[in-house]
DNA sequence: GCTCAGGTGGTTC
DNA sequence: GAACCACCTGAG
């Protein structure tokens, strides 16, 4: 059991930031976590001044009080939590590095200030995001419990919890688009049919992506069927932590078009321009 | 019935 | 290279 006391480190936040997929939760102040083929259980702690923070910040999810328990060994959380979470970098950093002129995205930072960016497993988020495509939260998480309880492995947790790990690249190109097409994916079927064949098939080569910069990587994923820019980039930040990458979906383009008609200053926020993308993103989608 | 939800790919000019 | 448009599905 490992108790983290972070002033960066919201899992409520994470859990509604929609980056990741497969974190829900299933009470209160618990929460469950599957990457891949592991299995977290997470409890929250809620500091004793929340009430007064919130109504002073106006932010939500994770108040400074907050402590995160991670139900996992002291070695499990050092050689794979840890860096999971970016645990490791100062997120307030981050923050301190936003122009204080700039009113909008310093709210925004407030207020999702516990978001972390995740180090996903690259093939999951290829796939993740490939259904997300003119989709909703709720329904990609749907298809993604769907995906792994049909193709991926049955696993029981030490406490007896079923769950099913995320199926690899070989299980998946066995599927036919058809099989696909019943659990509802859609039009995607065919994408992650031929994405599926292409990287079990070793045309693309996920560890290599890893060594790339962040615009050869980005080239390199849109190769794959169903990827364009928008979707490349979800995977160079999430799963690649390219920290360049921008994805810029409708929620994001009407919110440049409103608050920096000039252009978003990416210059100045370089190295750090995804993380300020997923403050803006969940600030337009649970505080507008 | 119609629109929309974190887009992509193909066609057209 | 920008501007269409089809594409599965389910909720409001």
């Amino acid at each position: 059991m490992i108790t983290i006391d972070n002033n960066c480190f919201s899992i409520p936040q994470i859990c509604e930031s929609g980056q990741c997929f497969r974190l829900d939760a299933v009470s209160e102040n618990t929460y469950e976590l599957i990457a891949g083929s592991r299995y977290l259980k997470i409890g929250l702690q809620p500091g004793e001044h929340g009430e007064r923070e919130v109504a002073q910040t106006g932010s939500a999810g994770a108040q400074p009080q907050d402590r995160t328990i991670l139900y996992c060994t002291a070695e499990e959380y050092e050689t794979f939590w840890k860096e999971y979470f970016d645990l490791s970098v100062s997120y307030s950093d981050y923050i301190e590095r936003i122009d204080s002129r700039d009113v909008y995205l310093q709210s925004a930072a407030a207020f999702g200030s516990g978001i972390r960016i995740l180090r996903q497993d690259t093939w999951e988020m290829i796939i993740t995001f490939i259904l997300s495509q003119q989709n909703n939260i709720p329904r990609i998480k749907g298809l993604i419990r769907t995906l792994s309880e049909r193709y991926g492995k049955r696993r029981e947790t030490p406490d007896g919890k079923v769950y099913y790990t995320f199926p690899g690249a070989e299980e998946l190109s066995q599927a036919t688009e058809e099989e696909l097409r019943e659990l509802k994916l859609g039009y995607r079927s065919r994408y992650i049919c031929q994405t599926a064949k292409m990287i079990a098939g070793g045309e693309i080569d996920l560890d290599a992506l890893k060594e790339m910069e962040y615009m050869e990587a980005r080239t390199e994923l849109m190769r794959l069927s169903g990827i364009g820019g928008k979707v490349a980039d979800c995977i160079c930040l999430f799963a690649l932590h390219q920290m360049d990458a921008f994805p810029v979906d409708t929620h994001i383009k009407k919110v440049l078009e409103l608050h920096y008609p000039g252009g978003f200053p990416f210059e100045r926020y370089k190295g750090c321009a995804g993380v300020m993308q997923q403050y803006i993103f969940y600030y337009d989608l649970r505080y507008r």
